[in-house]
DNA sequence: TCTAGATAGATTGAATACAAAGTACAAGAA
DNA sequence: TTCTTGTACTTTGTATTCAATCTATCTAGA
């Protein structure tokens, strides 16, 4: 008898979206820098696959946002000029505003405890030297926040705005000399939200994007 | 002597953009409708092309929102509940807000000229009865805003938020009723940038997109 | 009659093949 | 030297092919 129901099929992935997933986390690491060519023949030896399902990650990856693609030219990892950002920052400023309003509302105790350890996770985090545990970690705590304003197309939105600039987050997060501050304001977010003052939170939600502009900017104007 | 240089070479486009296109067009005009498969074959053989320009395009739609692709299954237009159009159009409050916010700010002459010229174009089209150019004449007024905001990335993210509902909202505008209404919004939103009364503005561009919720909201419930 | 299983046809997934365009480099002319 | 121009090589665009999976229909058995 086939007892064993807990075969799950579900962890089958197209070729395209593993190849898709592949090279996304690879851009948003740095392992694929701005302005890097995407060679589909490249890409496709080292991934063991063939064109197809790479043309078609390159095409999903386009339209995140993350690659840019020539027409006969082939694609390259996108590059953000200092307007792009500071486009992209006055829309994330709005979508989070929107979202802690939404989370304000709509956070269940479950999720509020959540958030609580999520910083005290990103508070472990930043006593390693792991720089992608951290930035993991920072992103958890925000996610919880997005979770909670139950709204998954927010969710979305918010995350290809962070997508976007998050690859040039890494460098940022190196810098240990941060890492007091974005502890305070976390727990000043996890203040507010006690509170469900949400004028408050924008305030310091648009504060804790703010903190991170200039030193983006930095690496924006190093890759030229 | 070649004395015509204004050859531009640029009327080349790939058929996966020339098929995205053209799918995308009739998803919004409602040609092909929430729920339709996509089937390869199908629009390979209708369009004239090969299956694979046919797929890079689907995973463009999908990535728009505008498909839902189910392994091995294939694809469909994307179909909204009426969650998902609340979330939408919560996101898009925030986002048009921002936007006047922009545009109030960086609005030039020109372009405010421009606006009352869109404003002029959409009561001359709701005279006609091409639902059609009565939804392009609305669109372009819009755009005029978007345009003077002055950030493209705002831009790009409120048409594809726009194009998850907009194909929901032909049914409604072929009601002559609304036309009125709709006038009198666009008039008091002009009023409003001539004043450069931020405040105002987010408050009757919430109103202009409110109003269109109910109408949306039966279409989506007939749907089931 | 209804269910289960088998089979054929349809459809997607992925690889390969071939055509068209782009690139880089070397040889020759100004 | 510097600028063309030609040629070989790369790379992308698109079509085609083959394999795997899904769907619908039909038959057999309860």
């Amino acid at each position: 008898m086939t007892e064993n129901l807990t075969l799950q099929m579900d962890d089958y992935l197209p070729l395209r979206d593993v190849v898709f997933n592949t090279l996304r986390e690879a851009i948003l690491k740095g392992e694929l820098k701005p302005g890097e060519r995407l060679m589909e023949m490249h890409l496709a030896n080292k991934l063991g696959v063939s064109r197809t399902p790479i043309r078609e990650a390159i095409r999903m990856l386009e339209q995140e946002g993350l690659a840019v693609t020539i027409p006969r030219k082939g694609a390259q990892v996108a590059k953000m000029t200092e307007k792009d950002l500071q486009d992209v920052l006055e829309v994330r400023d709005a979508l989070d505003a929107l979202a802690v309003t939404c989370a304000c509302e709509r956070m269940t105790d479950a999720q509020f405890v959540e958030l609580k350890e999520a910083m005290k996770a990103f508070e472990q985090a930043t006593k390693t030297d792991d720089v992608r545990k951290i930035v993991e970690a920072d992103e958890a705590f925000h996610d919880v926040i997005y979770a909670a304003a139950a709204n998954p197309k927010l969710e979305t939105i918010i995350n290809s705005a962070r997508e976007q600039m998050y690859r040039y987050r890494y460098e940022y997060v190196k810098n240990p000399s941060v890492y007091a501050q974005i502890i305070q304001e976390h727990k000043t977010i996890i203040d507010g939200f006690d509170r469900r003052d949400v004028e408050f939170l924008k305030n310091i939600i648009h504060t804790h994007l703010s903190n991170q502009i200039n030193a983006v900017r930095e690496l924006i104007r190093e890759q030229k």
